[in-house]
DNA sequence: ATGGCCAAACTGCTATCGCAGTTTAGCAGT
DNA sequence: ACTGCTAAACTGCGATAGCAGTTTGGCCAT
């Protein structure tokens, strides 16, 4: 047998109960089911989810590694209070990973990444188009995921999907104004333009900007 | 009783056996005792360190999330290996948050906060002095800490020291040079002027600056 | 010597149980 | 009616056991 290198076979991946535990009780929290300072018990939620304690336990270490619950040592896991602060400072954290992300991208995209950015922003189109909001803010989310995916970087990848579950709770609905839809997509096509010209510095500073006019947006909404 | 707001009731955290498992493996991997690519078994690693699989477990998919191990659905938990690229990816993202971190630190610092910083610089200023390198990387890390602490951001600062743990792997002495030495000082006595000044925008840009250029000091190092 | 197969050992994952510490509800005393 | 104590219920944490799937070492046939 050579060595020669290989693909690692990329198999599907059965997702376990602490995974669904997780992504259950994370989509609960952001919608507000699970609302902020409530208790998050062990035993209880196993209960309900139909498993036992123990996924459940890893699902809340996990939350509670990503800011979105908080454990007194020998009482009991909460959902995480959230202010309007720590809500902009989430935007500042994500504004400046996404930037990391898009200048990584720019340098390892290859002629496959390309092609899918180049898919998601001619959806990303046809849904600002459209004035579908729901659509577009799923593409718009695929597009930056994609983004991410590029970068193959996993703590990157986890830590933006932490934040952004995170600074997603309370601003679902940002992009209703016909402004924010124009903006939003020249600044994507910008960005996606950057990364395949393979421009670091460009791509950074540009998706920079984008996540952080977001936040500033954010900011005035919350203070009306 | 009247409504009255009070601070936490500060209490010491006794630290569980996953946590003594976390920080036990996480030295193992950042000094190469357990080299990158070796498997990482619970039940292997619950016998040598006297518990239960089950602490082993939470500690390994801590480490997981922190990209210092990787997991093969049904097969194991592995070493993540790290490539040049792979750890000048760490370096950017270190940069940014810790970018962030100092720009959100100079929003909130307090006057206590003050006293700290002025008191970590000068344990800096005089280990620079001395010429023990162990001490000032010590007293550096404290310095950033402490920062860190100021913002009060719980998922900011765990993945400042996920990444700094990675970050620091195989960068462990950098601080060689005279150079380095009073270059660094002079950084840090600027950033901390900074935060103390409540000026955001500079602090980020500062730290963001000292930091990228510790990647780019390692990067040199690497390439020879 | 080489290729294929199979069973034993090992893997991560989940369930169940027990422990020490915390919270809470109710009772007793004023 | 209010305070103070106590016991029962509940909490997170850890240990142990069992399951299904994976890996591995060795045996047999070629």
């Amino acid at each position: 047998m050579t060595t020669m290198k290989l693909p690692p076979l990329l198999q599907d991946d059965p997702p376990t109960l602490a995974d669904r535990a997780y992504l259950s009780l994370r989509e609960a929290i952001v919608e507000g089911t699970l609302a902020p300072g409530m208790k998050l018990s062990e035993r209880g939620l196993a209960a309900m989810l139909g498993v036992s304690p123990q996924p459940v336990r890893e699902a809340l270490r996990r939350l509670e590694g990503e800011g979105m619950a908080e454990s007194r040592p020998r009482s009991g896991t909460y959902v995480a209070e959230l202010s309007i602060d720590r809500l902009l400072e989430m935007g500042r954290i994500r504004s400046a990973l996404e930037g990391v992300a898009a200048g990584i991208a720019a340098r390892r995209r290859t002629p496959i990444d390309i092609a899918a950015l180049r898919a998601r922003l001619i959806a990303v189109q046809s849904a600002s188009a459209s004035g579908d909001e729901r659509r577009l803010a799923a593409v718009n989310a695929s597009l930056h995921e994609t983004l991410h995916a590029i970068t193959g970087n996993a703590l990157l990848i986890r830590s933006l999907q932490a934040v952004n579950a995170y600074y997603h709770i309370s601003t679902r609905v940002i992009l209703t104004s016909k402004y924010e839809v124009s903006a939003s997509l020249a600044e994507h096509s910008a960005i996606v333009a950057a990364v395949i010209d393979g421009d670091p510095e460009t791509a950074e500073a540009l998706m920079r900007a984008h996540t952080g006019r977001s936040v500033d947006v954010a900011a005035i909404e919350l203070a009306r």
